[in-house]
DNA sequence: GTTGGCACTCGATGGGGTAGAGTGCTAATA
DNA sequence: TATTAGCACTCTACCCCATCGAGTGCCAAC
């Protein structure tokens, strides 16, 4: 018990060999193996006790008694933060980014893609929120009547992305009326962000109702409705779901079953991946450290990406929390960046 | 050997019988099982007779020597096509149906409701096509100028669906000339189905250059752009996929992830539910009967709905061939009957 | 045509034995 | 004092084999 509680840097370096020793082939390491793979030459019988000392330390534990040891989410967390030595982009893959990730009309159609390449080049699960709706900013927007007190409102953010809602009105509009609510919109709001749009117009309705005319307060009320952030319409694109079930950590099929019904009740995984909206950079949950069961078995590596420097929405993978973490955490990087770039409205 | 290749009733009777019995419990039927369950006081020992001459007709086969009888797909179709007395839709499920299957603004709300009722009463999995665009009806076209030679396109159809597209024109249109290419494409073909819509655009430009102005020629050019039918944007909304992987029969992990890859994939999945659009309601593919491999350890159990008397979508249900298709069959019939009925615009 | 009897087949289950991997401990070593 | 060799021990994975039970096919009797 030299070392109890001590990690000295040979400790380190054994805890490393032995990570990345059962990320490559899946199976508990034993002390011989882990001799072998080392440039420190030491007997196996050493290893054993530092090994001893790094399942005392619940960086490892062993399945059972005569297995090798495992790597424990604090291992991989330690392994993670302090010991990766991330491997620098493969040019193939960069140039498929390259290659795929430009603008196109539709944002969804990006997203799409950045969520397919996540999972091709991973060979696990993509994940691409799409852009918050509340940080985007507003173009144009433009009413339609339909019939009597309903209105089809039409707003462009961003010079790309549209969306459209029907509003249900308390008093009946001619077309002439909703035109120019709409000029009105237009020339005051546009350009700035949704939210802060609806901020203004709670404001305008609160305490300028005096100095504005009628068809503006109509419009501004229009507005409002049509605003309402009501259901969040957060949603996220995933990808290569079906990569997952290749993975024998996840071959057990009630814990297959609960990933894949959080991945469709969605709530769960957006939750996650908003919290990853205000970190910077890379952000890593290693199994239970999500906070969802149905991740015990997976690790999510993400990153935030922008528009126009604001950051907008996340992107990441999914996979065992046994994966490459050294090819994935740079790869994930890279992405969020070049998607960013890829939406950013060509000024 | 009396009965070789002669389907008489007794044999029909224990066909039905074997197969409600297997569907029920999911294990080989012997012949003591199947002489008790019926009224035919047989020996077991007539009824080994009775089933080697049904197996050599291909209706039923053993999985090994001492298991009992299960169908095959010729048995299942032959219960279903002739043996089947559907069970009367329970009235709870009746009630849930028309609570919640009640037209919304969105249609894709009321999709995605149906869907998953679909899904959560036959704890399989539900689908549902949206609508074809090329059948429902143009209601209202507007052009917005975007920038340049980008301008965006929408167009209500039936009062409640929405659908936007960005254009790339070949000159520049002002705000004022696209409102008037909107009025007159509006005051033209509103009320058309859009392929009716795209076949007089067609028309029109070939054979009626002169007789136009300037501006309608610009409009009719426009709409073409508009409605060009380009990447298919057929798509369907599934839901309760995962209640799949509770099924014995799909728990093999390659069958899965192939059956979840053409689930994700789509192309498939919509030729198939494609060719239910023009039978004339329910319709069942059996097992292989699909053509997709993905599909061979599955039943898909089908129905088209309309809007306005025109079939413009499919649902179904989609689980293992071994389902309850006597509850399952008149439960999608009716939910097709009232998802048309929610989506009819209310005149 | 139907039935009882019977030999036979096959899958599922569980016990027992073995091989191999890896450990922890102890005593010897540098 | 840190490292190492040796060794007894433990546990899993695997295979073999015996047994059991379900169900069949066939034959002879009714």
């Amino acid at each position: 018990m030299s070392n109890n509680q001590v990690l000295n840097e040979r400790s380190l370096q054994l805890l490393k060999a032995l990570v990345e020793r059962y990320i490559q082939d899946g199976q508990p390491v034993g002390s011989r193996a882990l001799s072998k793979d080392t440039e420190l030459k030491l007997s196996p019988a050493t290893i054993r006790n530092v090994m001893a000392d790094l399942e005392d330390m619940g960086l490892i534990r062993s399945p059972h008694t005569s297995a090798g040891r495992v790597p424990t989410v604090s291992g991989y967390r330690l392994f993670i933060d302090s010991l990766l030595t991330v491997k620098p982009l493969d040019s193939e893959e960069l140039k498929l980014l390259r290659k795929n990730l430009i603008a196109k009309d539709n944002v969804n159609d990006v997203i799409g893609v950045a969520s397919r390449i996540l999972s091709d080049v991973t060979r696990m699960a993509g994940v691409v929120t799409l852009p918050k709706r509340e940080l985007v900013s507003l173009r144009h927007i433009e009413f339609l009547p339909l019939s009597n007190t309903r209105v089809l409102v039409i707003f462009v953010t961003n010079e790309q992305e549209v969306h459209n809602k029907i509003l249900h009105t308390s008093k009946q509009f001619t077309p002439a009326q909703l035109q120019q609510a709409a000029n009105y919109l237009n020339s005051v709001y546009s350009g700035l962000s949704l939210a802060a749009v609806r901020k203004a117009v709670l404001k305008e309705l609160k305490d300028a109702q005096e100095r504005m005319n009628r068809e503006m307060l109509d419009a501004v009320e229009m507005a409002k409705l049509a605003l309402d952030p009501e259901k969040s319409d957060e949603d996220y694109v995933l990808s290569g779901e079906t990569n997952l079930m290749g993975f024998s950590e996840l071959s057990d099929m009630d814990r297959l079953k609960e990933l894949f019904d959080a991945f469709s009740q969605k709530r769960g995984v957006i939750h996650l991946l908003d919290q990853c909206l205000n970190a910077e950079g890379v952000q890593i949950f290693i199994g239970e450290e999500s906070g969802y069961h149905a991740f015990e078995q997976c690790s999510l590596v993400t990153a935030p990406y922008s528009i126009n420097e604001q950051v907008v929405g996340v992107l990441g993978v999914i996979g065992p929390t046994r994966m490459a973490y050294e090819k994935v955490i740079p790869f994930v990087d890279i992405t969020a960046k070049l998607l960013g770039a890829a939406l950013n409205p060509k000024t």
